[in-house]
RNA sequence: GCCGAGGUGGUGGAAUGGUAGACACGCGGGUCUCAAAAACCCGUGGGCUUUAAACUCAUGAGGGUUCGAGUCCCUCCCUCGGCACCA
């Protein structure tokens, strides 16, 4: 091949600068979202631009994310690659706290220095249809997403013991509270030693946080916690995220038992039952008896105390009756006493003390109240402990405490000298061995004897019931679904779930979020009124007669939440306004209490002087719902395209009621059919994003599409059909951030390198799902690769005869690796085919017109300036994002099909059949000849091994069998 | 403790059960140059060997299945991520 140099030198910086423009001008990456075909929605999670800007490893992600979207493309799809900006929160809050700007101010800025990067990213980003978060426009419709939620019943205002980060001074939702092991000299005195105790802190500043008691708004994320959890089977995600989220969601399957209090063994008691009037006693017969959850109903004859958790309302109660008992009352001020140091204790303080992997002293605490429930299977009687090792928050806030069984109760047990009662004995299978389908043997063989009742440790194991009544001989748990039909037809207990997944926790403190569009009149409140008894009905058919029966939560709405209504989706937006003293209070009640003139406003049922929510929403709410919004950047009128929305709002849809709204002009005719057409775009094709994200936003994204969805808005209930998570860039193991001082900014190498260089080389140094340690080293071979291609494209002359078979072979097959890496968004293992493609083809005598188009092709998700340039060069038309991914022939993949037999005396010993096509890049262009002799060598030596006899020669015949001649 | 993902040269990392280390970085040598940089060419897991060929040992450790194992199975060790008094 001849080398001549080219005209001009490679010049990133003037490629790079002309085809940007270029796009923007000719709206390549505008598609019309009413006349699509083959929709393709490329969508990435928008970043949220923090004071620092753009770091290394946003170009790492979106670069990647782009060159898929590309790929795509190419591929014959209309890509929609939407970018916007996910701007509120305490993040930019801090930092314009910190230089002194209002948030507002610095929003601009940053704004402008986000795009800026963007932009110099090269990403096929649609421009015309970005979106902030902080934009009214915007959070007009997260306010309005919150009100229909509320409409729901699925917003609630309750007090709660919550997370609160005294540093962010605002509360937190459970998935932004993380678990973290630290280093901590012991608490208890005269110790010094290093202990490794977890600690729950907040996700973002990592300070421990804080139970504080609060009145917060909440949503019923709780509500679908099956679906959540069910759906998840069907979606086209990263394994690793669906396994989060499953955890997260937490099912554990079993029983709800109710245990009856035994009144009579005291007299105090017994008195107490005569006073009371006939009704009376009806609710004191609700009061007596407790419910306990467990997932091991089958070991109820085991269990021998009952523990119930520091908060539980049940035992609050009982104990205020029992105070009026003389003689009890030292019982009682122990058990207050106990209840009130508990409660008062953090979440980390409870765990830390119990934690016997944390190696402090002696585990559990608790007391006994001084009451009885009575076994419902055995009959027996147990006492009833308080003890803050049970949570109020899982489960029913009680337990059934079955120590043989369990090794928390055991050890409660063991402490305070309670009953252990063996129920389980542990199978033995002398011949069961081999064909058993049943599972595990027993955890541990050298433990508990079952005949032992003094045991060493619970047995948790499998086993046969025994001491069980009716049960003995069950064998658990296989026989599980035996105990739970005989507990549910006597009326003991029944099926039951319960799940890890708390109601989402909604409402911040902050400043720099969309206000709770929410308004409390205390006239209302006082005579009972609220949004559900006022103004319910009127919509209750049309808008919520879908397949959730909202008649469960109506009750409790209409009494709790009295006093409170939407503000009317006509008066939205709640603007956000401007005022001085944004900074936290740290006192529980946000900045905007402060300021009357957003707070104060009237009645919208009876006109009269009403208070507005001063919180915010948590900006998790925000981007819960950014991917429905992008296409609908261009109208004002809609959330998002819905036929349901258009349908109550526009004048004159036929046989629908008629809405005057006076700002709403939609015509149902015009829109419709463009709400149609904009509605096959979803649900989203392709995201990727974080996995840091598996439980809290894309959780959130997936309630919020399935409220939207339910209520009529959305015709699918998940929002995401595929999705791939993208590896996390980190520099020296960290995080990049600005307070731990290693964000590597992309502007420099992009100024000295070009961002085709930079999206190359990042999207080359490791897998796209893994992510990994940040350094540079390496960039200039990147950059010497494309140089090295420009000089071979832009300096040679192209033949315009066909490749020659052995040239074609190597296109092809190049083709066929790239193409199936780039499904499965394997940018490193694309690139370096795409090199070893180079380097086949710089040694050819000729490069022909074909292998150069499909090269060019082929960069073009990477470097996308580039593959322009060369592409004009190439003299072929504009643009080659708007050409075709290059097709392969399947008969060049196969090159030789062998079979290959070892034969030794006219036996055959050994045979494997191979395909050229099959093999790896890397071995692509080895010798056919070569590569089976070798194999036969491995083959023979195996031979010589059994036979004795050696091979001498390999006969090869490309497509025929080859015999081994010894 | 439970769940998940891993452990391969000096480095990042490749390998549908089929020549382990593709591709790249780095390093060594060379061409060009007064010299350097750039560019280009050659080499580059260990052992053995002057070189080459050939041989041989190598994918955390140890077993197993297979004609053949980095890949599949079992046991163990280590690293990273998630969850955790969840009944």
């Amino acid at each position: 091949m001849q080398k001549k140099s080219p005209k001009v030198p490679y010049d990133p910086k003037t490629i790079e600068a002309k085809w940007q423009a270029k796009w923007q001008e000719t709206g390549i990456y505008q598609p019309d979202l009413e006349i699509a075909k083959r929709p393709f929605y490329n969508l990435m999670m928008f970043p949220y631009p923090s004071a620092e800007g753009l770091h290394v490893g946003s170009f790492f992600t979106y670069g990647g994310i782009d060159a898929y979207g590309r790929f795509k493309r190419l591929q014959g799809y209309t890509v929609f690659e939407p970018i916007g900006l996910d701007g509120f929160g305490i993040h930019s809050e801090n930092y314009a706290l910190k230089v002194g700007r209002t948030p507002q101010e610095h929003a601009k800025i940053s704004e402008k220095n986000f795009y800026r990067q963007l932009h110099a990213l090269g990403n096929m980003f649609d421009w015309s249809r970005k979106l902030e978060t902080y934009d009214p426009d915007y959070y007009k419709w997260t306010q309005w997403l919150f009100t229909e939620l509320f409409k729901a019943g699925f917003a609630y205002k309750a007090m709660a013991k919550v997370n609160f980060c005294p540093s962010c001074k605002t509360v937190l939702a459970d998935e932004q509270v993380i678990t973290k092991i630290k280093d901590q000299r012991s608490k208890i005195k005269d110790s010094n030693e290093e202990q490794k105790v977890s600690v729950k802190v907040c996700e973002r500043c990592e300070t421990e946080v804080e139970m504080k008691n609060l009145a917060q708004w909440f949503f019923r994320i709780t509500e679908y916690a099956e679906r959540l959890l069910g759906n998840l089977e069907t979606l086209d995600w990263s394994q690793k995220v669906k396994v989060a989220q499953k955890n997260w969601i937490g099912k554990s399957e079993g029983a709800k038992i109710s245990f009856n209090v035994i009144l009579n063994d005291s007299e105090g008691s017994e008195k107490h039952r005569e006073d009371s009037s006939p009704a009376k006693r009806g609710q004191n017969d609700i009061r007596l008896s407790i419910e306990v959850f467990t997932t091991r109903p089958d070991t109820l004859y085991g269990a021998t105390f009952m523990v119930v958790a520091p908060e539980h309302p049940l035992i609050q109660s009982i104990l205020d009756e029992r105070s009026k008992i003389k003689d009890q009352r030292s019982k009682i001020e122990e058990v207050k006493a106990y209840v009130e140091s508990a409660t008062k204790k953090s979440e980390t303080e409870r765990t830390e003390e119990k934690d016997p992997s944390a190696g402090s002293g002696q585990g559990k605490t608790g007391v006994f109240t001084g009451l009885y429930v009575t076994n419902p299977v055995s009959g027996e009687k147990m006492p009833v402990w308080v003890a803050d090792y049970v949570l109020m928050g899982y489960g029913t806030g009680a337990i059934m405490a079955v120590p043989a069984h369990d090794e928390r109760d055991f050890e409660f047990a063991r402490k305070y000298g309670l009953p252990v009662k063996q129920v389980i004995s542990p199978i033995r299978h002398p011949e069961q061995r081999e064909g058993s389908h049943v599972g595990l043997p027993p955890k541990r063989d050298s433990s508990s004897s079952p005949q032992n009742d003094m045991q060493e440790e619970a047995y948790t194991g499998v086993g046969v019931l025994t001491n069980s009544g009716d049960w003995d001989g069950w064998e658990m748990p296989r026989e599980m679904g035996k105990v739970l039909d005989w507990l549910e037809k006597k009326g003991i207990g029944e099926r039951m779930a319960t799940y890890h997944l708390r109601d989402w926790l909604i409402s911040r403190q902050r400043y720099w979020a969309a206000p709770i569009p929410m308004i409390h009149c205390a006239a209302c409140a006082k005579e009972g009124k609220s949004w559900f008894t006022q103004c319910h009905s009127e919509r209750s058919e049309e808008s919520h007669g879908s397949k959730r029966s909202f008649a469960n939560t109506q009750d409790d709405m209409d009494g709790a939440m009295a006093g409170w209504y939407p503000v009317p989706t006509e008066d939205l937006p709640v603007l956000l306004p401007e005022i001085e003293n944004y900074r936290p209070l740290g006192t529980g009640k946000a900045p905007l209490a402060s300021y009357p003139d957003f707070y104060e406003t009237t009645c919208p049922v009876c006109g009269g002087t009403a208070i507005r929510e001063t919180d915010v929403c948590d900006t998790f709410l925000d981007s819960s719902w950014y991917f429905l919004r992008y296409l609908a950047t261009d109208w004002p009128e809609m959330p998002f395209p819905s036929l349901k929305y258009l349908s109550e709002h526009s004048e004159d849809s036929v046989g629908q009621r008629v809405r005057k709204s006076d700002h709403l002009k939609l015509r149902y005719s015009e829109f419709s059919e463009k709400v149609k057409s904009r509605g096959q775009w979803l649900p989203v094709t392709s995201y990727i994003g974080g996995a840091e994200h598996s439980v809290l936003h894309l959780l959130y994204a997936r309630f919020v599409t399935m409220v939207l969805h339910d209520l009529g808005y959305l015709d699918f209930e998940e929002p995401f059909t595929r999705f791939r998570h993208n590896g996390l860039i980190i520099k020296d193991g960290a995080k990049m951030s600005k307070s731990r001082g290693n964000v590597i900014n992309p502007d420099e190498y992009v100024n000295k390198f070009g961002a085709d260089t930079l999206r190359m080389y990042l999207a080359f140094v490791g897998p796209f799902s893994d992510g990994g340690d940040f350094r540079d080293t390496g960039i200039e071979g990147m950059g010497r690769f494309l140089k090295r291609v420009w000089t071979m494209l832009a300096g040679q002359k192209i033949s315009s005869i066909a490749p020659a078979d052995s040239a074609k072979r190597l296109l092809h097959q190049t083709v066929a690796g790239v193409t199936a890496d780039m499904e499965e968004l394997r940018f490193n293992t694309a690139i370096a085919k795409l090199m070893t493609y180079y380097n086949g083809v710089s040694k050819q005598e000729t490069l022909t017109m074909e292998e150069a188009k499909a090269f060019v092709q082929m960069l073009a998700p990477f470097a996308p300036h580039m593959a322009e340039e060369l592409w004009e060069l190439l003299g072929e038309q504009y643009s080659v994002h708007n050409s075709h991914w290059p097709e392969f022939d399947k008969q060049y993949l196969v090159e030789d099909v062998v079979t290959v037999v070892v034969q030794i005396n006219g036996k055959m010993r050994a045979s494997f059949q191979d395909q050229r096509a099959n093999l790896p890049a890397g071995r692509q262009g080895l010798n056919a000849q070569k590569y089976v002799e070798g194999k036969a060598r491995k083959l023979g030596k195996v031979q010589k091994y059994l036979e004795g006899k050696e091979v001498k020669k390999v006969i090869y015949v490309p497509g025929k069998i080859i015999n081994f001649v010894t």
